[in-house]
DNA sequence: ATTCAATGGACTATTTTAAGGCTATTGATT
DNA sequence: AATCAATAGCCTTAAAATAGTCCATTGAAT
């Protein structure tokens, strides 16, 4: 069962947890702005899910201290020591072969 | 000590790890555009961290199945269900008090 | 090695967000 | 209950992202 929430609803969702981690480290949204150095009115849109950027998000999540965050997304595939010498990798693409990896 | 990596270089990173999560569907740009119903731009926008909106970063994170990571942000605090009741949250501001929650 | 599709990059027009300021609410503190 | 700062919301201008198209590059399959 798929999340049924709007692309909206999860973006006002999501400013509320970036809301949470302001007050609980209890700064008001203009020193945070002011910290990541953005204009207060992105911190409101974020915060209020009115529509942001990436660079905000992320100039945000830095002054919040949760940049690590960010690199929690993709589940780290875990390669041996020998296959990580060969493991360059130069733009990699999607394949045409029928059988796809994971649904 | 802090994360070193600017903005733009966790941008880009991110964008990394947007692209092996569509590349372990194995599903090409052009597709996920289509599911996600974005740009293709937007797509590569996102995955090469040029810069991008919260919009699109949903509406990609949705067709990807991973909707639910937005919500990994705020390390939610454990309450007593007594204290659930008082517990309405009409806008929470920063207070002045000396104090902080935690730095 | 050749073929061909997937991706990167650029360009233009349009839409959206950033930034800065200003006012109205409202919550916390006294 | 009165005060005052924190927040919401709107406005304008500049900057940035979206959408659409085209072409060059390059990886994968033959």
């Amino acid at each position: 069962m798929q999340n049924s929430k709007t692309p909206e609803e999860m973006e006002a969702a999501f400013g509320h947890q970036l809301r949470d981690l302001r007050l609980r480290r209890n700064i008001d949204q203009r020193q945070l702005a002011e910290q990541a150095g953005v204009a207060l009115n992105s911190v409101k849109n974020l915060e209020n899910g009115r529509g942001a950027t990436m660079t905000s998000l992320v100039k945000v999540l830095r002054s919040l201290g949760r940049a690590d965050w960010l690199e929690t997304l993709a589940p780290e595939v875990a390669i041996s020591p020998m296959q990580m010498l060969k493991a360059k990798q130069p733009r990699q693409r999607a394949s045409k072969t029928k059988g796809n990896a994971n649904a």
